[in-house]
Formats: structure tokens, C-alpha cells, sequence
DNA sequence: GCCGTTTTCGGCCCGACTGTTTTCAGTCG
């Protein structure tokens, strides 16, 4: 099994945490803590570099001793120093760090006073009361940790994208409704639309004497307040969700919105290069000295620091800041941009709605064609089609598509890919229809080699058009299968085909990162429902989200095209 | 541990809230 990217971040991130018990330098622990980030974001395997005797790329904030040690993990999964600290440390300690009002200092003080070293040494010691006898511990922190340990054990949990919406869609609602509220914007991971979000950050400007956080604490969903002060409170919704509040002037409100949507490393970045040109930013504004010299929008902020402004998926420091400075910034891909969809079910196999009523959603949506993409064979579960029962469709499409004005369906399928790599309908009837998108639904356990060799295979059939939800993963429900993504993308640029990004919050997949990669690779991504009902349409803002946050621009996306372009794109590919 | 219009040492983002204190450390975002 070879040491993947994420195998060496975990390796980063337990000896961060290790060290940061031990007390060592902060700034060496959030060296290695952005090492991790960096490599388990990097879009090619280190182990493969390292074996095929390429040296490790240079990275920002990866110098010389760590890449000695990325490279030592890579080729043995094993780091000397991390054996260290598990000599002189207790293993587990590193999960009660990650315990909220846990901290290395307490960890550490608890380890040495108490000897406690797990999760369920430390539940006996806040239920025994030996917590609270401990210097600067008290009764109150030890019900804390007793209820963060017994939460802990009934594992909390991440939201999807799509569920925190729902929940922050209400909740803002809400809040807008007070009478001294002017804006109500939820920032942070939300606003970043990354695929899951671990709690709220919500954003309020109002006037004086505002009500704004006691109507906050009287919030019909509100399970539990965590702390509440003038301009910020932390409460817990009934669902398990965390909803962080933030007050400000509305003379704060650009740089309050820029602080709280992070990304963190992002906002460490920006205010060093503040810090270069001596200014200070906090949520309050830019200030030279003493004196506010921006803050009311966040393009002031930016600006201040010789930036344009940068959209909220971009902020995770992976290059966007660099980019800015370079007026690189890509010209991010808008929901707008897409003129159709490529991968729509319907009643014939698995789907909820007619063909008619698919197309009059997807128009109302206001795409231009969608591409009727069933089942086949193969998915029984789904009803899946044969080339018999494919024909009849195709029969179909022609007929209603001879109806319909101002949209156009296409004759499509998700081909299963079998495990051998061949496609699950013969090429006499792939060739009847506009476009095929392939599909892995079963082997998801297939070793890595053998899972990327079935897909490259897919990929050769002349018919081949599109990868569908290319990693497979279900967000918290099931890994993605073991594949090398970086040649599938160096594949599909060969062959000239796209890949998905199946817009499913359940799915998004592509993943960011792998949207950056096929498009750095010049390989089209096509950002797709996957629609089973009129409802889901609705659906591609969540892609769109993903692809922004993967760099991706409209020229970067084949269902952007106008039919024609796209015609003469699938045409070309069985050339 | 990284890094350099302050360049090989000495910095490294910044502030709110809580609880245990009696002026502040710890944690969090």
C-alpha cells in the first residue's frame, strides 16, 4: 500500500499536535501544521515523485527539513522525529487537544497532575471531581470537558454545504427581523462554499442599542448558549450545529466580513503583508497607527495592501494572493455562465420526473439543452437501460424535442464502467446517441492500479465523453475509491474528454483541488446535476461553488458552451 | 521550522470571552 499525500499529513499534523503539548515553539508547531495542509492539498502523489527519483516540488512554507522529512515519510510511512515524540508523549493524547476548551496547556497539566492520557481516563476524572481540584481548573471547566468528552463520544459531525444552507437560510431570516439589524451575512467556510462547513459564522451590522443578541439567545432552534458577551456569542443549535455572531459598526463591516470568512491561512497571509507595509488589520479596519484607513467594504481592505478583490472560494492561501498580486486572478466560472446540464435522469429508470417535465425544469432553471443521461443495464437496482429500451428513448427525445421550444434534450446515458474497463453497452448503441458519460458504481475496492487502469480503459472507447463523479466518494458516507487522479487527468487531456463535477452535495466531485488540476492540465470540467428530480436543477449552485473554489473560469467548462460549440466538441472526440 | 525592500537572526496575525483570578492565562476563531 503505497503512502498517500494524506498518510503524510497525518503525520505532520500528529507531530504538531505533539509538540504543541510539549510546549514547544508556536511557530514551528503552525509550520508543520501548514506543511500538512499544503501537502494533503497537493494534487500529486509524493510517494510516486519519489519513487520515479523526482525531487520534492518547492512549496511556500516547506523548506529544507521538511522536505527531508515529506520525502523520509513517502518512501519508508515512517518520520523519526514522530517515533520520538511517541516515546516521550502518551500516543493518544493528541485526540483530547482536539477537544473544544482543550488546549495543549491544559492537556498537558492534566497528563501530568491527573496521568490522564485518553478520552475515557479523562470521563472518569471529571466524573470522580479530580478535574476541578487542579490549579487554574475549576468546577465550571470541568463540566465543560465532562460534556465535550461525552459529545465526543456520541462523534460530532460536519455539515454538507446544502444542510448548513438550510439552517442558516432560517436563522438569518431570523435575525433580519430585528428591528435594529442592517446586515445579516453568513461568512466563513459557508461563504467559501466549501463542501462541508463545521459551524455558522454570522456577521451583523445595527444600529445603537441593538437587541441583536437576545434575540440570538431566545432562537426557537437554540439548544444551548456557549458564551455571549456585547459583540459576540457562540450558540448551540438543537441539530448539533455551532452559530458564531459577530456585532459590528458598519464602518467595520468590509474587514469584519473579510476576518470572519477566512480562510485563516489566508487572513494570516494578508495581514503580513499588512504588517510589511506597517499596517494592522483586525476585524475593526486597516489602520496605520492608531488611525482607520479602510474597512467599510472589503475591497478597501484589499486594496490597502496593493490587492483586488478576491472571491471568498479562492481564500484558502493556495496561490490566490500570489495570483492577485500578479493580476492572475482567474475570472471565476457564475451560475449564469452554464447554458445547460449533461448528466439528467428521468421516470425510466431512477429519476422522479417525465422527460417533459425534466426539460421544463431544467428551462425554467434557465439552461439551454440538457442531456438525458439513464442508467444502464447493468444498475438493475436503478432499472437500467438496455440498448433496446435506450432506442425507444431516443425515439422519444426526437419526438419531444420536436415540441419543445427554447431547449433542446440530448441523447445521453451513464454507462456503467465494468470492472474490466469496458463499457456496459455496445458501441452500436453508444454511437446513436450525443453523448456518453461513464460511470464507476461497483469494485470500489479494486487496488489502485487496477481502479485507475478500469477508468483509463473506459476513458479509450471512441463513444467516451465525460467521467461521471470521478472519485465516487459520498461526502461523510463513503471514501473515495483509490485511483491516481493525475493520470486520469493527463489521460482525458490525450483523449480529449472532460471530467464532472457532479454537483450533488453529496457527492461534489471533482474536488477543488482536482478541479485546479484538470484545468492546469487544459481539461474541460462539465458541472452537472445529475438530476433526479424537477427540484434538483437547483442543485448547480453547489457545483458552480465547487469549480469556483477549483479555480475553474466558464472557458474551463464544457456545459458553458453554447449547443453548437458543444456539438462540435463531442463530434471531434470520435473523430 | 520558515524566511528575507528590517536578509542568515529574530521575527512570525489579532482580538473576544470565560473562568479563575485579583490582573490574567487559556482557548477559540
Amino acid at each position: 500500500m503505497p503512502v498517500q499525500n494524506a498518510d503524510i499529513a497525518a503525520v505532520l499534523e500528529e507531530i504538531a499536535d505533539l509538540l504543541e503539548i510539549q510546549g514547544a515553539n508556536p511557530f514551528r508547531i503552525r509550520a508543520y501544521r501548514n506543511a500538512a495542509r499544503s501537502v494533503g492539498e497537493y494534487g500529486r502523489s509524493f510517494s510516486s515523485m519519489t519513487e520515479a527519483g523526482e525531487e520534492i516540488p518547492h512549496l511556500p512554507g516547506i523548506g529544507e527539513d521538511l522536505a527531508a522529512k515529506i520525502r523520509d515519510i513517502a518512501t519508508t510511512g515512517k518520520c523519526h522525529l514522530l517515533d520520538e515524540l511517541r516515546r516521550q508523549l502518551p500516543p493518544a493524547i493528541t485526540e483530547l487537544l482536539h477537544l473544544p476548551g482543550l488546549g495543549p496547556k491544559r492537556v498537558s497539566a492534566l497528563w501530568h497532575a491527573l496521568d490522564v492520557q485518553t478520552l475515557e481516563q479523562l470521563h472518569r476524572a471529571a466524573l470522580d471531581g479530580r478535574i476541578r481540584e487542579l490549579p487554574g481548573f475549576g468546577e465550571k471547566t470541568e463540566a465543560k470537558i465532562l460534556q465535550a468528552v461525552e459529545a465526543r463520544m456520541g462523534t460530532e459531525r460536519r455539515f454538507r454545504l446544502a444542510v448548513a444552507g438550510q439552517y442558516a437560510e432560517a436563522l438569518t431570516a431570523y435575525l433580519k427581523k430585528s428591528a435594529a439589524a442592517r446586515r445579516v451575512e453568513v461568512a466563513g467556510s459557508f461563504r467559501r462554499m466549501r463542501e462541508t462547513v463545521g459551524d455558522l459564522d454570522v456577521l451583523v451590522t445595527a444600529g445603537q442599542g441593538s437587541d441583536v443578541m437576545e434575540r440570538l439567545r431566545a432562537y426557537e432552534d437554540v439548544a444551548e448558549v456557549l458564551s455571549i458577551g456585547p459583540t459576540r456569542a457562540s450558540v448551540m443549535l438543537r441539530s448539533g450545529l455551532q452559530v458564531d455572531v459577530r456585532l459590528v459598526d458598519e464602518a467595520s463591516y468590509g474587514s469584519a466580513l473579510c476576518y470572519f470568512t477566512g480562510s485563516k491561512a489566508h487572513n494570516i497571509h494578508i495581514r503580513r503583508i499588512a504588517q510589511e507595509r506597517g499596517l494592522k488589520i483586525n476585524e475593526y479596519g486597516v489602520f496605520r497607527d492608531s488611525r482607520r484607513i479602510a474597512g467599510e467594504t472589503e475591497e478597501s481592505v484589499y486594496r490597502t495592501v496593493g490587492l483586488p478583490f478576491i472571491a471568498p472560494e479562492l481564500r484558502e492561501d493556495r496561490g490566490e494572493i500570489e495570483a492577485a498580486r500578479a493580476g492572475a486572478l482567474p475570472k471565476l466560472v457564475e451560475l449564469s455562465d452554464l447554458k445547460g446540464d449533461l448528466h439528467v435522469h428521468s421516470v425510466a429508470t431512477d429519476g422522479r420526473g417525465t422527460l417533459r417535465e425534466m426539460a421544463d425544469a431544467a428551462q425554467a432553471a434557465g439552461l439551454k439543452y440538457i442531456a438525458i443521461t439513464e442508467h444502464s443495464r447493468r444498475l438493475t437496482m436503478a432499472k437500467g437501460l438496455d440498448a433496446a429500451r435506450l432506442l425507444r428513448q431516443c425515439d422519444e427525445i426526437d419526438e419531444l424535442n420536436g415540441e419543445l421550444k427554447g431547449i433542446t434534450l440530448l441523447k445521453g446515458i451513464e454507462v456503467d464502467i465494468l470492472d474490466d474497463g469496458k463499457l456496459d453497452l455496445p458501441d452500436s448503441a453508444l454511437a446513436k446517441l450525443d453523448v456518453v458519460i461513464g460511470a464507476v458504481h461497483s469494485a470500489f475496492d479494486l487496488s489502485r492500479t487496477r481502479q485507475t487502469e478500469r477508468i483509463l480503459r473506459a476513458m479509450d472507447n471512441r463513444y467516451f465523453g465525460i467521467l461521471a463523479h470521478p472519485t465516487g466518494r459520498l461526502i461523510d458516507r463513503r471514501a473515495p475509491y483509490d485511483v491516481d487522479m493525475a493520470r486520469i487527468i493527463r489521460h482525458a487531456k490525450e483523449r480529449g474528454c472532460a471530467l464532472e463535477v457532479n454537483a450533488h452535495p453529496e457527492r461534489l466531485d471533482l474536488l477543488d483541488t482536482q478541479c485546479k488540476a484538470a484545468k492546469e492540465a487544459g481539461v474541460l470540467v462539465s458541472i452537472n446535476s445529475d438530476a433526479h428530480s424537477t427540484l434538483d436543477f437547483a442543485n448547480l449552485r453547489f457545483g458552480v461553488g465547487q469549480a469556483r473554489r477549483g479555480w475553474i473560469e466558464a472557458k474551463d467548462v464544457l456545459n458553458a458552451q453554447l449547443l453548437a460549440q458543444l456539438t462540435r466538441f463531442l463530434a471531434k472526440l470520435r473523430a
